[in-house]
DNA sequence: TTGACAACATACCGGGTAGTATGTTCATCA
DNA sequence: TGATGAACATACTACCCGGTATGTTGTCAA
């Protein structure tokens, strides 16, 4: 199941201005927000933010730390299930796709956080953080290689470059941060079914067997 | 082949600060790029551009365009071939990937310009222009997607979902912008053969059968 | 030779924004 | 009940950057 804000930060006050930015950054971008604009959207000034926060570079840091830990909370009960590791990476694979729609505004800020410190487009201060949080990052990304690796020795999966593979799984399993919008009357079912074939889509790409593929 | 901006644009001048727009454009962002950073990395000052182009949104719009004119370029020539259209498909792709990689900073703009676009982040006037180049562009998404229609009805694809599915194929295929970066000492067929494998997974997630994935 | 224009460089202005310094209000507790 | 501090709002500053107005240089045609 996914996991709100509210369930992983405990001061309101806070978790409120996290959503408020996460979705000023999705709309705008990370430049064209200004502060103004995220208080304007929870109907205050800047003096609320800058009393919670440092600085505008700090409040992303902290939406983009926010989005990576709701996707570990996520993954964290699938980790260790048994049966077969193509089992285990569908069911990973579905939570990760289902995150990424349910907290899409938290997600692209950190596709947009790791855009940024590629680019360098940090300050040296943030630098550090971002690297650790791109350290995190990292560690979840392993999550799902050495799961398609293991699929892989056990037969279900085949492929020949790892890096490129994974590169390319991840980019099809993130992509609804960039093309999925809310239906109206969308029920929790739709959005799974959705997020399926999303998931049946990599799971091909994988090289995984077809019969297994509609579930 | 891939073209560049040399064989489209016959002003040179304009080309050569087409081209250092969008090297900085991909580097740092449209916002975070000022003019002045394309000037200087062009050893010149703003006047220059000025002279050129009328404001920076009208310098990004031509990159925006110059990058979509040579994609269409690119595919102008597998269009019409004949044979079966998973065999067309597979051409169109491969050079569709090839235009990713080899162009790659003037496709990140593409991509930017969209999502500008979509985040409404554009002066009035602006709006019509990105419009018209996004009708064109939506015009070459319609030739892959009639092609894989035409190659599911021929039995070589298998999918459901026509939208959700050539999306996901589009975002396979796009993915080099984000994620290549040349090696030294690489060589033509090494891109090629990258370029391959983008291909072969998007064919995949296609329901492209597995005999013909190789080639 | 000169004037005229293209192709720039230089100098400057104004708007927007991150950050700060300083109120103001209200709850809590001694 | 008065003091204290958290949680904001208001007012202001400094800076960056897009755009413009104006200067400079080279070239070419008459």
């Amino acid at each position: 199941m996914a996991l709100g804000v509210r369930e992983q930060v405990l001061d309101h006050a806070r978790a409120d201005i996290l959503e408020a930015a996460a979705t000023c950054f999705m709309e705008r971008g990370y430049t064209e927000t200004s502060i103004d604009d995220v208080a304007r959207s929870l109907g205050a000034t800047k003096g609320r933010i800058y009393h919670h926060f440092r600085s505008k570079a700090d409040l992303f840091a902290e939406v983009f730390r926010m989005g990576m830990e709701m996707n570990y909370a996520a993954l964290e009960p699938l980790r260790l299930t048994r049966g077969r590791a193509s089992a285990r990476w569908r069911r990973m694979a579905q939570a990760h796709v289902m995150q990424m729609i349910t907290t899409k505004a938290f997600q692209r800020a950190v596709w947009m956080g790791v855009d940024m410190h590629l680019r360098g487009a940090t300050t040296p201060e943030q630098r550090t953080t971002f690297g650790a949080l791109l350290q995190h990052r990292s560690e979840y990304g392993n999550m799902f290689r050495e799961v398609i690796v293991q699929a892989r020795d056990e037969g279900d999966f085949d492929f020949t470059n790892l890096s490129i593979t994974n590169q390319l799984m991840f980019m099809t399993l993130n992509s609804p941060i960039f093309w999925y919008s809310p239906r109206t009357g969308e029920t929790r079912a739709d959005i799974e079914e959705l997020a399926q074939q999303v998931v049946t889509c990599a799971w091909r790409g994988l090289g995984g067997k077809e019969e297994q593929a509609k579930r």
